[in-house]
DNA sequence: TGATTATTCTATAACATTTATAACAGTGCT
DNA sequence: AGCACTGTTATAAATGTTATAGAATAATCA
């Protein structure tokens, strides 16, 4: 279910936080849903527990799970609305690889725009 | 016209590429223009040469931007077709924003979408 | 209680970023 | 031709980020 591509330029965590934020966007993780436990997501993914962990806390800053030790990461009510973007941002990512842009240019012009706001 | 927050998590070089792509986005930068010449660029964001040449060189790997030497880095014909994602990227920033997500998870969400494209 | 979980800390190694110099090689103007 | 401008290339050093490993601590749940 969550995928990490250990060649790819990006960090390791931030590849997972994205994929579970995505996980999210297209309604595979609704609210109430529970993360793997940290050890066992590593173990899977075959990297270190904390690298795990950098990603879990990243998102519990963003709002997205919640977490206690002992009961794990819990997904939030922030899912539900995030599900919302979902069909806006495939519209954009369509419009944009259209164009011959690459992901990482669109994610910047994105990210530049809602930075303005 | 073009700025950087040397307190940013972000690489310096990063932040002056998508500065520069979404002045293009934004129809600030026509194809035509001439970007500033990489050490004056420098002299003006108080960094080094080569992290301004970092990012025009990633520019022109986008085919934002056409460079040789003598004549300096200009915007080709791609800034024209990137100015008409303008407001549908500003239309989802401010849907993702009103959901109180932050830039960085709004860029994550758009450029896993891409990926999978 | 016992098992499971996240949390925190130290330490290390590998990698990326930025800086600093310096020299080199096209371009365009006088 | 000569000159001032431009990007290009090379080397090196300093700094910050990421990922790994191991260990100890504390909260939760059956």
């Amino acid at each position: 279910m969550f995928r990490i591509d250990p060649l790819s330029e990006a960090p390791l965590f931030a590849q997972l936080a994205a994929s579970v934020r995505t996980a999210a966007a297209a309604g595979r993780l609704r609210p109430g849903d529970r993360l793997p436990a940290a050890r066992e997501m590593a173990a899977s993914l075959g990297v270190n527990l904390h690298t795990v962990l950098h990603a879990y806390q990243d998102l519990r800053a963003e709002g997205l799970v919640d977490m206690r030790r002992g009961r794990g990461a819990v997904v939030t009510d922030a899912a539900g609305p995030l599900a919302s973007l979902h069909s806006e941002i495939l519209a954009l990512s369509r419009s944009a690889r259209g164009l011959g842009l690459s992901p990482d240019a669109i994610a910047s012009l994105v990210k530049e725009a809602a930075l303005e706001l």
